[in-house]
DNA sequence: TTGACATATATCCGAATCACACATAAGTAA
DNA sequence: TTACTTATGTGTGATTCGGATATATGTCAA
C-alpha cells in the first residue's frame, strides 16, 4: 500500500470519487425480434432521448442487489424470475456530461410474461426492436422509427445482443427467454430471433435434444389448429 | 430522472460514494504452467497476504487508462505490448473491511519477455502458479507453498483463468502470451498450459493453420539441437 | 563424411458430427 | 373421411476431427 492509498483508505473524504450506477438491459423477444425496454428522459442531459433503466448503487448494497432493486423499482419484476448477468463496466470520463459516472451494465433476460408484465408494471417503459450496427445498436420503436439513445447506452445494448449470440450455443441462456414449459419450435424461434438467421429444423431439434438440457413433460401445447407439439422443460441438473 | 438522481446529479457531495479501483491479473506462462504476478501486503487488512496489483481510478481517467497506469507503475510495462481486457467488476459490500471499494478487474496477458521484464522492473512482484479450485484459485509460490490471498483476489484469479480457457478456441488471446514470432510447438504449449491437458499435435497444428490466423515468416527458430521449426506470426488482418 | 537422433511436417483413415432432404405420424377442421 | 398443417423420426452425403503413421530435415557425435 503506498501513501496515497493509505490516506484514502482511512480518510474517505480525502479524494473525489466517481458515482456508481447500474444500468439494465431488459431483454426479450417481441414479435420474433430482439427487443429491449427503454425509458424516456425528460431532463437534460439527453432530454427526449431514450435510456436504459438504472440507478445509483447504495453504500450498503452489492452490485447485483442494486441491479435487482432497479428490476423491482423500474419494472416491477422479481429477481427470482429473471436471469441476471453482469455485462461490462463502462467508465469513459465524458460518458455523462454532468459528472463522472461509472456504470456497471447488466443483462436481464425476460420471457414473454415478464416482458409484458414489466410493460404493464411501468407504463413509462416502451419496447423497442434492436438491430446491430457495428458496435452500436440501432433501436426502433413499435412504429418503425429509430430512437435517439442517451449516453453510451446504444453501445451497451449492442454488447448485450452480441454477448447473447455468443453464449447461445454453449450455455442455457436461451431458456431464460422462454416460460418454464415450451415447445422446440418456440425455442428455435428464440434462437432465430437472437441470431437473426433461420435455422434448419431437424438439425436444431437433434442438437438441442442431444445436449441433454431438455426433458419432455409428457404434455402438449394447447389451442393450436394443427398437431400440438410436445412441451419440454429445462433439465434440473443443469 | 427521479428526485434522488436529480439531487445527486447536481450536488456531488450529497451522497456517499464507494471508492473505485482497478485490479490487474498479470498473467503469463511460467515453466509450462499458468502463472500470475502478485504483491505482498505489509499492512492491515490482509497483512502478509498476497494481492493483485491495483490502484484507485482517478476522476479524470478512464477505466482502461487506469489499468494501463497500474501496468506502468506496478510492472513497468507499456500498455501497447500487453493484451488488456476487462474481466468483471467486483462489488460485494464487505470485500474490503476498511470501506466500500468496487474493483474493476482486468486481465493482462504477458508474453515471456514481458513477464520477466515485469519481475525485473518491480522486485516486489513474485510469480505464482495458478491452480483452479472451484470458483477460487489456489496460488502456489515458486517453492511449492500455497500463498494466502488477500480480499477476493483468489476469485478474480480463478475467473481470469476460466475466461482464458473459454476464449482460447474462438479468439486470438493465445497469441498474446507469445512473442511476435513463435513456433507451432510453442503455441501448443501455451494452449496446453492454459487448458491443463495435453493436445494431439497434428490435430492442433491443422486446426490452427485452418483458422487462417497464422502466417509463416519463412524463417526458423535458432539454437535448437534438433530440426528447427518454422516461425509464424499472427496474420495482420485479424 | 556419415549415421543416429529428435523434432518438424505431411498423409491417411475411421469415427463422429452436421446440414439437409425426405418420410411418416398425429392432430384439426371441413 | 379427407384434406391440411405441423410435429417427429430417419437416412444420406459432406465435412470435420482425433489419432496413428510415415516422411523430411535439421543437429550432433563418431
Amino acid at each position: 500500500m503506498d501513501e496515497r492509498e493509505f490516506l484514502q483508505g482511512y480518510d474517505p473524504a480525502a479524494y473525489d470519487r466517481p458515482s456508481l450506477t447500474v444500468d439494465l438491459v431488459l431483454f426479450g423477444i417481441s414479435q420474433g425480434q430482439p427487443a429491449v425496454l427503454l425509458l424516456r428522459r425528460d431532463d437534460h442531459p439527453f432530454a427526449n432521448h431514450w435510456a436504459l433503466p438504472g440507478g445509483f448503487v447504495a453504500m450498503d448494497e452489492g452490485l447485483e442487489d442494486a441491479a435487482q432493486r432497479v428490476l423491482a423499482d423500474k419494472a416491477r419484476l422479481q429477481a427470482a424470475h429473471v436471469h441476471l448477468e453482469q455485462l461490462y463496466t463502462f467508465g469513459a470520463v465524458d460518458r455523462d456530461p454532468r459528472m463522472r459516472i461509472i456504470s456497471v451494465a447488466w443483462l436481464a433476460l425476460l420471457d414473454d410474461t415478464a416482458f409484458a408484465s414489466a410493460l404493464a408494471g411501468n407504463p413509462a417503459l416502451i419496447p423497442a426492436r434492436v438491430v446491430l450496427d457495428g458496435d452500436h445498436a440501432t433501436v426502433i420503436d413499435p412504429d418503425g422509427a429509430a430512437l435517439p439513445i442517451a449516453f453510451d447506452h446504444a453501445q451497451i445494448i449492442a454488447l448485450a445482443l452480441t454477448r447473447l449470440r455468443g453464449k447461445l450455443d454453449y450455455s442455457d441462456v436461451g431458456f431464460a427467454l422462454l416460460p418454464a414449459c415450451f415447445t422446440l419450435r418456440e425455442l428455435q424461434h428464440v434462437h432465430e430471433a437472437i441470431l437473426g438467421t433461420p435455422l434448419n429444423k431437424p438439425a436444431f431439434r437433434r442438437r438441442m435434444l442431444d445436449k441433454g438440457w431438455l426433458t419432455p413433460t409428457g404434455t402438449r401445447e394447447q389451442g393450436t389448429s394443427y398437431r400440438p407439439a410436445e412441451l419440454y422443460r429445462v433439465t434440473n441438473s443443469v
